[in-house]
DNA sequence: TATGAATGAGTCTTCATTCAT
DNA sequence: CATGAATGAAGACTCATTCAT
């Protein structure tokens, strides 16, 4: 019976995932869903409270490890990383930080999706604004702990660049997934994306 | 009868726009566009095939300037500013260029607004995809004729870098939009972006 | 047309009346409504916004008339029959205070029931809960001047009394509209009942 | 094994109970019982067969109750009584009638809440109304086998008379439950009314 | 006895659109 | 050109009850 139970759970999710992937959040129908999976549809509320549930469900995973990437980010570590990449010794900082988010991509492909371009009308809609929002937040504490320790480099013009740069690496990632990119191709694209960004800096600050 | 015509036409136009900046197209409804414009529900129907249509109507002075925007870089001036940026001699053509795309904004800023977030739902909302995708594609074509003339330089590893940056572009835009930043934020932030543009490309390129 | 829609109107008034006597407010349907008026189920709400407010709408009337009730016995004359009814004198009020419910009766018969019986879950189920509150608390109000005016008069032990005499004119009503008297029985009964309530009160007061 | 059941049974309907006070039978819902008393929702229904065989079941007690009640009015000793009263001789029936009532409540509150005010839905909702039309009956044979004895006294106009008296003593305890006096409140109050009734009914028999 | 899974009909309400006048 | 009336499908969610184990 567990294993029906199961069964059942991870076909509604599969399906789910499918359907709001397809259509988005807001249009993806829970009649839909019951059709497809073969599931009745108030038996799906045995399951979940509501369809955002379902949609929350799919997407946790990915949010837990979001929010673990977050907090990674305050450990001494990241920090000195960060000032070597700032102050222009090396750009390893960088790197570490796209491969993160590339595991991210290979691991929660679909789920980043949702996230990214169909939770509208979700309780998460908001959740990519947000968090790009916290990483704005702490880059700008480093800048400004960089900027005491290194006060001959000048510093950005608006603190709104920095907002800019966070998104810009949420459209980069976006950009790869829509574009199914290979491994290789997302080598390349990577690579011309910490130079790119390398140099942007040290340009701006020096 | 044409003067009380024209007059509803834009009351109607005028009242669904404020509706879909408010609750995105999807979630606007025809009801409400009626009720708040004054205006018979079926009444609108004699002046719009459907709500698709209001909406395509409101962007459409926006999609034309914009379609005109990405005609304009097929002039040989646009192509002459081009070599001169890539080559390093200045960067007046990205200037130019951002510039441009303020003016939009100024006028017209909730047009874009309704493209670039509320057009979910309308046969509209891959618009601005698409749109970037022209552009790179353009992008691609200026580089191709550039790589022949100066083979010296090294040149991008991968062709969808160009496409990040397209879409780095109406980032760029849509932050600024969304954070209704002012004039003198504008600038600032318009000069870190192209300086960083500036020095990013020259990076990757030399 | 606006016969058609006065027409329509009615029609979904009056089955929704029927559905609500027959079922009560809570298990009646919109379903049901539609399907036996042969009126559309979305139609139906073209004319009401909800399933509340068609009950409403129905009863409203009669609310009406029962405010104006309450309002009316705030006059000078009004206030002179009850002194002359609690000393005895004549009980000319009772009369004319139970003919003018049993005009209400006669007038409202199918609202009564649906407020007296049927309004469970609508957000009038506690409408004839505060009426008669509201009753009682002018009665009160009357018998504090009474015993100022005529102190010699023993008063009721329990406040609570008066309460459940105005609950009892609601019961009588109640039966007599439950029971379908015949004008003649009405007559009887309420002889009975004036009677009754005549000599009991006495019987407290002194 | 028994125990187990025994202590299950209980517990399903001490949370029923509960559910049938806050909510009403038909707003109460099976899953909310279920979840509230720890019970798998479809074992409820291997010691119940329904929602109205629990409400039943848990008015059982009562129903019982009152319907000895109105058995322990066929014997002689409360005819005697009765002619007394009705006679003027002594108010003692009434007050012992009252006293049984006021029992009921102090035993059986909740299933008394239940019965009057939350059976709707339930094939228990008119239980009130048959029962009360028992107890006109059984005052309509006492009525009679005393006017024929006592051919003097003038009989009342109405036999509806009867019923709403016996509505009336409904009211009168649904009125003490609601407001939920206090036991010198309640004493006050049974005095009023005991006093009320015994001056009406001589009144009119007179 | 007890459980978890499943059912299917039901709830009210909203939608964009069309028809007849 | 304008109106009011009507449509039919769809929306998410809840219900008491039963089945299989």
């Amino acid at each position: 019976m567990q294993i029906k139970k199961d069964y059942t759970r991870e076909e509604i999710v599969m399906t789910a995932k499918r359907e709001f992937l397809k259509n988005g959040f807001a249009k993806a129908s829970m009649r839909e869903i019951a059709k497809r999976s073969g599931i009745g549809l108030s038996n799906i509320y045995n399951y979940f409270k509501s369809k955002d549930e379902i949609f929350r469900c799919i997407v946790a995973p990915l949010i837990a490890k979001m929010q673990e990437m977050l907090l990674e980010h305050h450990n001494v570590k990241y920090h000195e990383q960060f000032l070597k990449y700032a102050s222009g010794e090396s750009d390893e900082m960088m790197t570490e930080h796209v491969q993160s988010y590339m595991e991210l991509i290979s691991h929660y492909r679909d789920e980043l999706e949702l996230i990214l371009f169909k939770a509208q009308g979700s309780s998460l809609e908001n959740f990519i604004d947000d968090y790009t929002e916290m990483c704005t937040k702490q880059v700008l504490i480093f800048m400004d702990s960089f900027s005491k320790k290194y006060p001959s480099y000048s510093t950005v013009k608006s603190s709104f660049t920095y907002h800019v740069h966070t998104v810009w690496m949420f459209s980069f990632i976006s950009e790869i997934m829509k574009h199914r990119l290979s491994p290789k191709e997302i080598e390349n694209a990577i690579e011309d994306y910490i130079k790119f960004e390398y140099a942007g800096w040290r340009a701006i600050l020096n």
